[in-house]
DNA sequence: AATCATGCCAACCGCTATACC
DNA sequence: AGGTATAGCGGTTGGCATGAT
């Protein structure tokens, strides 16, 4: 039958979110909290659909998102996990918890796709008889692209702003919802990943709520990449192989056990 | 200086999953 | 139990910025 669109098309405003709008919009989520999208609308009187508010919030005016500036061991984390969950944007983004799914799908798509190519390419040359310089290897990883970082988190100027702002009863009124939302946001997120404020760093294990569905999707995903067939030949790319190869030398020692650990579970 | 090509990213679209009545 | 609405996810696109010619 069809799913009917989210809202009526009519007199539903598109494209590039302005600071008035954002404004409209955090004030009342600060207020009233994330979630029941459909009332925002109405409640706000944006003319925006229920879905692109919901987007906007998620993406760019959450608390606690870091915008840009991806760190070479983000890099190598979004690489592996993409190995291994395949574009599962949205559980990758569950191990960064400070990265949204579209901007690390956007930088996937713009930097690390590129990156892995070129690496792969490599590979193929390697494997033809040509030594393997890891320091070239990294190269490719660790020279990031300078991706644009000048959007910083909107809500975070916003805060800023409204500090500023002569209307300090609201402004310290939505200051404080807005670090009531951060800390409620955290919570619900820590019930959904393990690795959230730096717990990466400290040591990496299979979520048991994801693990299993995870794992068995992984594998199949991987098996896609691989032979898939039972063949002894285990599924690591060059990349993951790179990773693995800098357990050796110590340089991402905390990232690699975890990781060596999920590769050992395919 | 003007034009064209390319890169980047925010936002949209369409689908699926889940919740609710 | 079935239908509908909503939330969430991943793919795609539009438009701006920048670089190349």
């Amino acid at each position: 039958m069809g799913r009917p669109p989210c809202c009526d098309k009519i007199g539903i405003k598109k494209g590039p979110w302005t600071p008035e709008e954002d404004i409209i919009l955090v004030s009342y989520i600060q207020e009233h909290g994330p979630g029941n999208w459909r009332s925002v609308p109405t409640n706000t009187g944006l003319l925006r659909c229920s879905k692109s508010c919901r987007l906007r919030w998620t993406n760019y005016l959450r608390p606690g998102i870091k915008r840009g500036n991806f760190t070479p061991h983000e890099e190598g984390m979004i690489i592996h996990l993409q190995a291994l969950l395949g574009n599962k944007w949205a559980s990758i983004a569950s191990y960064l918890p400070q990265r949204t799914d579209n901007d690390i799908k956007n930088y996937w798509n713009t930097h690390l796709k590129k990156k892995l190519n070129k690496s792969e390419s490599e590979e193929r040359i390697i494997s033809e008889n040509i030594p393997l310089q890891p320091s070239a290897a990294r190269n490719t990883i660790n020279h990031r692209s300078t991706y644009a970082s000048s959007t910083e988190n909107i809500s975070r100027l916003l805060e800023g702003w409204m500090r500023a702002s002569p209307k300090s009863s609201t402004a310290n009124f939505l200051e404080q919802k807005s670090q009531n939302r951060t800390n409620d946001l955290m919570d619900h997120h820590n019930d959904q990943s393990p690795y959230e404020q730096g717990s990466w760093d400290q040591g990496f294990h299979v979520h048991p709520k994801n693990s299993e569905e995870n794992v068995k999707c992984d594998h199949d995903h991987v098996q896609e990449d691989g032979d898939g067939d039972g063949d002894a030949t285990p599924p690591l790319t060059f990349i993951e192989k790179w990773l693995l190869e800098e357990t050796n030398t110590g340089g991402q020692m905390e990232v690699m056990s975890p990781l060596m650990e999920l590769s050992n579970m395919l």
